[in-house]
DNA sequence: TACATATATACGAATATACGCAAATAAATA
DNA sequence: TATTTATTTGCGTATATTCGTATATATGTA
């Protein structure tokens, strides 16, 4: 239960949970987040290791840029986080993430 | 957002899963969520006031017991719970207090 | 090598959280 | 009314969390 818990400790911050909802549909840099979700670069950067530490997204450095993978592997979190995603025109906040990432034209150039 | 957000805080702390998990199957009043949960009256009483505050469980007094409802009607929120429940084998301290809970023989009275 | 860009981190301040223990309140009963 | 049982709450302590700002580190490029 522990992880379990330490799952929704990190889910009840608004931007590690939009991180989340955001790493589900495509990997990312920093860069990217900061620009779709309207935020500083250092609160991203903190969230985004308080992720890692607990192992819910890996990162892969590719040249000058750090691109950050959700890393569930426990179907419970799966779960939940698809539970989110899918009933998210009734999170403004996260459908407007989302509608940024979709119109996003510049993207930061993967290797692979 | 803010609401789910909540929601989460509300479940990143392992006493309060467990009611919510707990009362996700009957109601109960708070000594009897103490013996099934082996945990100190004052330590539940506290976790209730949190969730009832936020809306998530709602009290009814019947007689000298005060009995707790899980009280969920956001569709999000409670497929969260049922995931976890579907899953109760995963999680050895709730499946051990949902064994308690099944297990025990002496209620107190339920006026309806 | 010098500089620009991308990312991480240190630090201090403000705030929140959980817990144990003791005491207060409320209802039931003798 | 006095007592017992059920529940809540006040208080102090220890710990955790988030944020902004400034700075450090790492990589790419001129």
């Amino acid at each position: 239960m522990d992880k379990l818990v330490e799952f929704f400790k990190v889910l009840s911050d608004g931007t590690r949970l939009r991180i989340l909802v955001l790493l589900f549909h495509k990997e990312l840099c920093v860069c990217e987040m900061c620009e779709i979700m309207e935020e500083t670069q250092p609160k991203i950067s903190r969230h985004l290791a308080k992720l890692r530490d607990v192992g819910f997204v890996r990162d892969e450095r590719q040249g000058q840029w750090i691109f950050y993978y959700l890393n569930l592997d426990d179907i419970v979190m799966k779960r939940i986080i698809e539970t989110i995603v899918s009933n998210k025109e009734r999170y403004p906040v996260l459908q407007k993430d989302i509608q940024r990432f979709c119109l996003k034209t510049k993207w930061c150039e993967r290797k692979n």
